[in-house]
DNA sequence: CATATACGGAACTCTGGAGTTCCGGATAGA
DNA sequence: TCTATCCGGAACTCCAGAGTTCCGTATATG
């Protein structure tokens, strides 16, 4: 949180009289922070844009952010919070089960809109530390976390091997949808999610596809 | 090509006296906008960064280039020709030798300084389809390229079956240390490279994890 | 109703970078 | 040597966006 005063925090600030700050726009502006984000890229992105798209005025969004930079830390941790809804998690009773049943308008959705911002961000995520902190744990932790829950459950049913690397195949998916979307820009459908699924993570996890070593 | 004259291009623009255009000196101004592209974004690149950079005036600049963009446009285009004395193709007789020994040095620098320009340009690839279709032409489709071709040669040598999926099979390792550096920040290094080949490419086509569907 | 505050919006300043112009010096060809 | 051209560099103009200030209005509290 780098807003200058949530009204909440401290309440012998809050005012006694007169009109109060409306919380709802504080989310108004944030959203339309995202979308800008997502639409222009950061620079591209000016508070004026942020402003009208909120339906707000510039005075208004620095009385709650102190510049462009803390909006923008704010936009992407936002991000985080939303995600709780969308993303829930199945439980089929198979992995592939489970990784088709992540495949759903809502999840893909969100997945689209993140990957955008993912993109807005790039440049700066190697000089920025606090921005690629607050990306990282907004947009790529909670899809990994998903993966590695789903693998977890699956070497605890004996589906699969117990030595199997889930930290890295829980990063497959992340990864291979990002560069389809992001650096081939081809629309992430579920034909090619069902791709990776079938002919990469399943094959590394020991499931789907027949070795030559085992079976001469 | 956007440059605005090439000297060779028209003989009879060529001047009669006098001193004549160095197009060494081209080379020096692309080279330093590769360096300054991947060090500070598209955004952070200055005209007189370059210039200062490349030991020349910002005059001598636009007297080559119309323009900022087409400046980048032909830097990006021009990663295209290094990469040919750098990337030799390994045929070591099996996929899994072939896939290690392009981990050298001068191969993990190239990828490296690449990924810094893609994520230079990441936030503008999808405003922007002539910077996208140079991005892709100069810097991903050089390694997938070479992926391709060793899937096939494993495939004419029967190591592997002739119905695995190349084209995905080739994006795995250029999509997993494109999201392990620029997203994760984490450095490209051999072992991680070793990990994603026998951990995520091999059993990808049927070679190094035993299945459960085949091995009860 | 009275008052203190937040609001949208407009007008402002200030900064930095794109692109231009000009100059003295260097240099290759006639 | 002479001359046309290119060079690096400095000094511009122009513009867009960050951030600030002010004002008329709206509204919750007392």
């Amino acid at each position: 949180m780098t807003q200058l005063d949530d009204g909440q925090k401290v309440l012998d600030d809050a005012p006694k009289l007169g009109r109060r700050r409306d919380p709802a726009k504080d989310q108004q502006i944030l959203d339309a922070a995202v979308e800008i984000l997502a639409e222009t890229g950061f620079d591209g992105m000016t508070i004026d844009m942020v402003a009208a798209r909120a339906g707000a005025g510039k005075a208004t969004v620095y009385r709650r952010w102190a510049s462009k930079n803390e909006l923008v830390l704010d936009a992407v941790a936002c991000l985080k919070k939303n995600d709780l809804d969308t993303l829930q998690i199945p439980d089929t009773g198979t992995l592939r089960g489970d990784l088709v049943a992540m495949i759903r308008p809502p999840t893909l959705d969100d997945a689209e809109r993140k990957l955008k911002v993912m993109a807005a961000l790039a440049s700066m995520l190697s000089t920025a530390p606090d921005l690629a902190d607050a990306a990282n744990e907004a947009i790529v932790e909670p899809r990994a976390r998903i993966n590695r829950m789903l693998l977890h459950r699956a070497i605890e049913r004996g589906e699969i091997a117990p030595d199997v690397d889930v930290q890295l195949v829980a990063l497959i998916s992340p990864s291979m949808v990002a560069y389809h979307s992001l650096i081939q820009r081809k629309p992430v459908d579920r034909e090619f999610l069902l791709t990776v699924i079938d002919g990469v993570i399943l094959p590394a996890v020991g499931l789907g596809r027949a070795t030559r070593l085992t079976t001469p």
